[in-house]
DNA sequence: CTCATTATCAACCATATGGTTGAGTATACC
DNA sequence: GGTATACTCAACCATATGGTTGATAATGAG
């Protein structure tokens, strides 16, 4: 538990720029090449290549030679646990807020 | 919508430091002073502040002055927003590995 | 009033990050 | 074979980031 956040900040970090995020969208409708995800982007390739990279890193895609091209896939379990971090939170916080909601009704009955 | 995604990376890049997802972990339990997240911190107050600063521009946090203390406070907007692109992404890509499933499936029909 | 507490600000420093260019490698095409 | 394509790598550059120190301001306590 304590080890999945360790790699947590690595994969928020990596979503924490907006050309990843949106290779990201473009990855979640299909498999891409390097080439494809760099199409839209007024962008090097090596540049496209190295966002990848911190992609790869922190787990998010997985990248597979095929003949000359480079086929990236996104991969499941860096972004649930993602998901999961910030759902939790989310809940977490707004149970904080029922219970605020609580003590301030308790609070009037007196 | 387009709009919503402008903030999203910097609030996914807020959240992209170890340091910070503690405080975010600790402000879910209960409102914070700067010194309460700095206490288990080994670091600076000057440091933590401008955690602190970084975490209220992604819009996670509020820091009401009261007396010479700053309180801060988690605030939704940001964090939901976050969910909801990851809650997003995850059943989007989940589709994607079911529709996969599908056709692998139908594949060995043949 | 005086002094400690709480916090912010500005300046600074080292390192990380996002991007480029240029070279190099491997595959595909004619 | 030769040439174009698809990428990767290393070096480099500018800027962002995470942190520090030192000064300053404002509030709280004696």
């Amino acid at each position: 538990m304590v080890d999945n956040e360790r790699q947590l900040d690595s994969v928020f970090r990596a979503l924490g720029d907006p050309t990843r995020l949106r290779m990201i969208e473009q990855l979640a409708r299909s498999d891409q090449t390097v080439s494809d995800l760099a199409a839209p982007l007024d962008m090097t390739l090596a540049g496209v290549s190295k966002h990848v990279g911190v992609l790869e890193q922190a787990g998010l895609l997985t990248r597979e030679k095929r003949g000359r091209e480079s086929v990236c896939a996104l991969k499941p379990d860096a972004l649930l646990a993602a998901r999961d971090w910030v759902e939790r939170y989310s809940v977490f916080w707004s149970q904080r807020l029922d219970a605020l909601d609580q003590a301030l009704k308790e609070d009037g009955d007196d």
